[in-house]
DNA sequence: ATCGATACCTCGAATGTCGATGCCTTGAGT
DNA sequence: ACTCAAGGCATCGACATTCGAGGTATCGAT
């Protein structure tokens, strides 16, 4: 009986972890948490979707993982971006705005 | 493997289907038409995901539906939009709008 | 007579999100 | 000393949705 709004587009959380990590390496919980923050607390990434995210773009060779010690001397597993991952990015980053564009043209009922 | 880019964006076939409605009734078929060419052919909707849409849409009681012979005399299904598929409507929209924005906030690395 | 477009619908596979759960460490509060 | 929240990694099963393929049928034109 719920009509909850979802959380996510599907379909959008690979454009977002890229373009996260674009900015610079950074772990799982701090990719979420950066996502979460700056999009104004909108969008909140859990931890039952980003992981199984990065897991394929791991696969895909988009990210890399290196597993090292953080500032505290915690091991934490820090992800970055690769060349290919960057392409992906402008990639999905392109197809996503003409599929928004293509949704508003038949929004505004032109 | 394969990079396509999908069809749709997952999670808005309902909003898109019930704006179409909105301009008035139409049969599956013409539903389909209708987001094809007025989003300049960018956005393809499959019968395997029309249908089955526009059944969850009549279980909301979002549209009504109603067999009746189109000019030809032959059987078609007209769907048409209820009061209550008008407020799904404009709360998808909204909803739509909150997240669309706040992807958009994350891509622009504000 | 057959072909392509119109028109309805169902099915199975694949995909992706989500909540729950589990494990471990660190730091702050009591 | 003990507890508990927060940080941190990850998996699992349930659920929803999309998508391609398949199935049926009518119509107009070749």
């Amino acid at each position: 009986m719920a009509e909850r709004a979802p959380d996510l587009l599907p379909g959008t959380l690979d454009m977002l972890v890229l373009k996260t990590l674009a900015r610079g390496p950074n772990h799982g919980y701090g990719i979420a948490q950066h996502i979460h923050r700056i999009s104004g607390e909108a969008l909140t990434i859990g931890e039952g979707s980003l992981y199984p995210a990065l897991q394929r773009l791991l696969v895909n060779a988009w990210v890399r993982a290196e597993w090292t010690a953080s500032d505290t001397g915690r091991k934490v597993r820090q992800y970055s971006l690769t060349a290919a991952g960057r392409k992906q990015l402008a990639r999905e980053t392109r197809d996503f705005g003409y599929l928004v564009a293509a949704i508003a043209r038949v929004m505004e009922g032109a």
